[in-house]
DNA sequence: GAGCACTGC
């Protein structure tokens, strides 16, 4: 039987002939910086966006804001920084703060342009994540996170370190760029003001310095800056630092450092105005600009090879069907040394099964037939099997990479010149009535264009779209910017916390819904971060300064009353990554029987508590991970979080060695002061109702309490996917459910007694 | 009785 066709026969492809250019290494360590920036000239000044760089200069040098619209390989990201760096747009204490999405693109770029610069990374060019920072106070190009850029905003409310601002990549509209824009719009209005100000304070103390004489005990300085003419700096005597009390139980907010914010940014004086750059991959570039007072927009043309793009002619039933068949015409129709495969899928499910079923298509294939390899990819694999995508496949095969989201831009997989698009892609929800969901749902035009650029890095190549091209057409133009579908407690309190009074009148770019907001602060209420005017209380602005959701934030401090701190910390550590142990479809029994002995009667939270013991206990060995099935990546994020909260704990004045011992109850009482809303109490017909919502929630099944009947159970999450499944569950008394939150069950607590 | 896209502080 023939095999089964879904798009028109392919055209014949030449064999790859020349090796393509990538993996160009440059071996910095022993030569010299400068020699090797100078080598990296010529290639510099090859790149597209180098003829724009004259009028690139003039319009930021010209406008507060400028958009700038550049495609893939334009060379926007290492070249614009470096553009400012070099025309004076920094000055002894102003740098350039660069943000990305993600912390591998920060530190990857800070590499790359450090050698450009012909400078050590670190030096005049540097790089900020979290948990590592490699820059210094000659840094004047500093790449970052834009979650830390934003954590940077609440002890420097005006970001007076810098003079520009460029936000890369704002095409994604991730939660926390949707914030930084709203908050740098703010910024930029307030340090314009300042600056006026500052300008009129110079004409008048000039005029009053001609009048009278100069006082002996003023130090005036002058120095030039850039276009603003002279600015005048003084110093101010410093206050002489307060001794703190601290009060043996009860936390005293008021001793906490507050940080410096509201109407009063302390000394104002040398504040100039704030330039904010808004780099986009997309044509989007409109509404950025209409959201910073009609900024200009910059195309730059980018080098990307042309990708011929197929549809289906009839819409498909179903697309992992459709996947298979497509891979299999690819790899019988085209040479397998013509480039591999990338096929777009919506998770692991789909990827194991479209996996199986190449295998079972590929033990038949007929002699002559060259062999493929399967090569899932997605986020939760470990990194040493997400690692073989990058190797080369073995002579005669070819690489068929199964891949989620997480090739559409978190990283690029060399060779690739077909992709096939399934159209689909799972998405997280939040409606404050159900909760968490986490569907499968059509992606948008602007996901498939870069799903399809992914066939042409290197050569020209092929886009197979298992969808029709009217189907095409009815796709949304973007996808709904992440602020608009997730819970918004800790983007609430953080704008509290940056003196933002009014968080429904804050300037989004993308409003979110006046429910979720509503919702955000009213859980910020619960937990005692708001007050009945909506106002940030002592404890609010405590939470502020975790890294955390509010709630956790809470959990820790309740824990110091409670006596349980270590644990608690420790517990918050090991909830921050989603999965502290990696199960193979095939390995279920064995996994399972492996890590019985971390198994907590009364749940997750202690589980896991067990885990960590059992860990440290081996100091991470590779061998015992694996024997247990334990995710090493995730543990190793684990402790570094762990680090940072016992730092930042610390400071704050808790005390960190409080410990529970073995009277492990303390732990999970301290949790419900942070969790009263993610209860549920087991029904006769013994399924779990939840309290807040009364919906039915099934235990997931990876839960240590998984068909497990308590009389009530409190978890870190609820997602819906097919059912509402409760993630990290923990048994809990009733009682201390009550006692938790007095204000919200009450009547529960009359009834218990 | 059976399942968890991707980031980030």
């Amino acid at each position: 039987m023939p095999p089964k066709v879904i798009f028109p026969k392919q055209p014949d492809l030449p064999a790859e002939s020349s090796a393509p250019a990538h993996s160009k290494k440059h071996h910095a360590a022993k030569r010299d910086y400068r020699t090797l920036a100078l080598q990296l000239k010529p290639q510099r000044e090859g790149l597209p966006i180098f003829s724009a760089r004259a009028s690139i200069i003039q319009q930021v040098r010209s406008h507060p804001t400028v958009i700038i619209v550049g495609e893939t390989g334009s060379g926007k990201t290492t070249q614009i920084p470096q553009y400012l760096l070099e025309s004076g747009f920094t000055s002894n204490t102003r740098a350039i703060a660069v943000t990305q999405p993600r912390r591998v693109a920060a530190t990857s770029i800070a590499k790359r342009v450090a050698e450009e610069v012909g400078t050590s990374l670190g030096g005049r060019v540097g790089y900020t994540i979290r948990f590592e920072d490699c820059s210094s106070d000659k840094t004047r190009l500093r790449f970052c996170t834009d979650g830390l850029l934003l954590r940077e905003i609440l002890s420097d409310p005006l970001l007076r370190r810098y003079s520009v601002v460029i936000l890369d990549e704002a095409h994604e509209r991730t939660l926390r760029t949707d914030i930084l824009l709203g908050m740098l719009k703010d910024i930029q209005r307030e340090r314009a003001r300042l600056a006026l100000l500052n300008q009129q304070h110079l004409e008048l103390t000039e005029t009053a310095t001609r009048q009278y004489e100069e006082p002996e005990d003023h130090q005036w300085s002058h120095r030039d800056h850039r276009s603003h003419g002279t600015h005048v700096t003084f110093d101010t005597p410093q206050e002489p630092e307060k001794e703190e009390e601290q009060e043996e139980e009860e936390l005293q907010f008021e001793d906490q450092p507050t940080p410096v914010i509201d109407d009063v940014h302390g000394d104002v004086t040398g504040i100039d105005e704030l330039k904010v750059i808004v780099m986009s991959a997309t044509l989007d570039a409109e509404r950025f600009s209409g959201y910073f007072d009609s900024a200009p927009i910059l195309y730059v043309a980018g080098r990307q090879f042309p990708v011929t793009t197929y549809y289906t002619t009839t819409p498909q039933a179903d697309y992992l069907d459709s996947a298979h068949l497509a891979t299999l015409q690819i790899h019988t129709e085209t040479p397998s040394n013509s480039g591999d495969v990338l096929v777009f899928l919506s998770g692991q499910e789909d990827i194991e099964n479209v996996e199986r079923l190449l295998l079972e298509s590929a033990a038949s294939f007929p002699p002559g037939v060259p062999a493929l390899l399967p090569c899932p990819i997605f986020a939760a694999l470990p990194q040493a099997q997400q690692s073989r995508v990058f190797d080369p496949a073995p002579e005669f095969t070819r690489k068929i990479i199964l891949a989620t989201n997480i090739a559409e831009t978190s990283l690029t997989i060399p060779g690739i010149r077909h992709v096939i698009d399934s159209g689909v892609h799972k998405v997280r929800g939040f409606d404050p009535r159900i909760g968490e969901s986490l569907l499968v749902e059509p992606i948008s035009k602007s996901s498939a264009r870069q799903r399809t650029g992914r066939a042409g890095r290197e050569a020209a190549g092929f886009c197979y779209r298992l969808y029709t091209e009217a189907d095409y057409a009815q796709l949304a133009e973007d996808s709904v910017p992440e602020i608009k579908r997730c819970q918004l407690s800790m983007v609430v309190l953080q704008l509290k916390a940056a003196g933002v009074a009014d968080v429904m009148q804050f300037n989004f770019m993308d409003r979110p819904s006046k429910k979720a907001l509503k919702h955000a602060l009213l859980e910020l209420f619960a937990l005692e971060a708001l007050d009945d005017h909506g106002e940030l209380t002592a404890m609010g602005r405590w939470m502020s300064e975790f890294p955390l959701e509010p709630t956790y934030a809470k959990v820790i401090y309740a824990s110091q009353k409670a006596g349980c701190t270590r644990e608690a910390i420790d517990v918050v550590s090991l909830l921050s990554v989603d999965s502290l142990f990696y199960v193979p479809a095939d390995k279920r029994e064995e996994s399972n029987a492996a890590q019985l002995v971390f198994k907590s009667t009364e749940g997750d939270h202690l589980t896991f508590l067990n885990l960590l013991r059992a860990y440290t206990k081996v100091n991470g060995d590779r061998e015992w991970c694996q024997e247990h099935f334990v995710n090493r990546r995730n543990m190793r994020h684990v402790l570094d979080v762990r680090q940072q909260l016992n730092r930042l704990c610390a400071r704050l004045g808790l005390d960190i060695d409080r410990s529970c011992g073995t009277d492990l109850d303390a732990v999970l009482k301290c949790f419900l002061s942070g969790f009263f809303h993610n209860c549920a109490l087991l029904q006769p017909d013994g399924t779990y109702r939840s309290l807040s919502g009364s919906q039915t929630v099934h235990i997931h099944p990876g839960s240590s309490l998984f068909a497990k009947k308590v009389p009530a159970i409190f978890y870190d999450q609820l997602v819906f996917t097919n059912k509402l499944h409760a993630r990290a569950v923990s048994a809990a008394d009733p009682l201390w459910i009550a006692q938790a939150s007095p204000k919200l069950y009450g009547r529960l607590n009359s009834g218990a007694s």
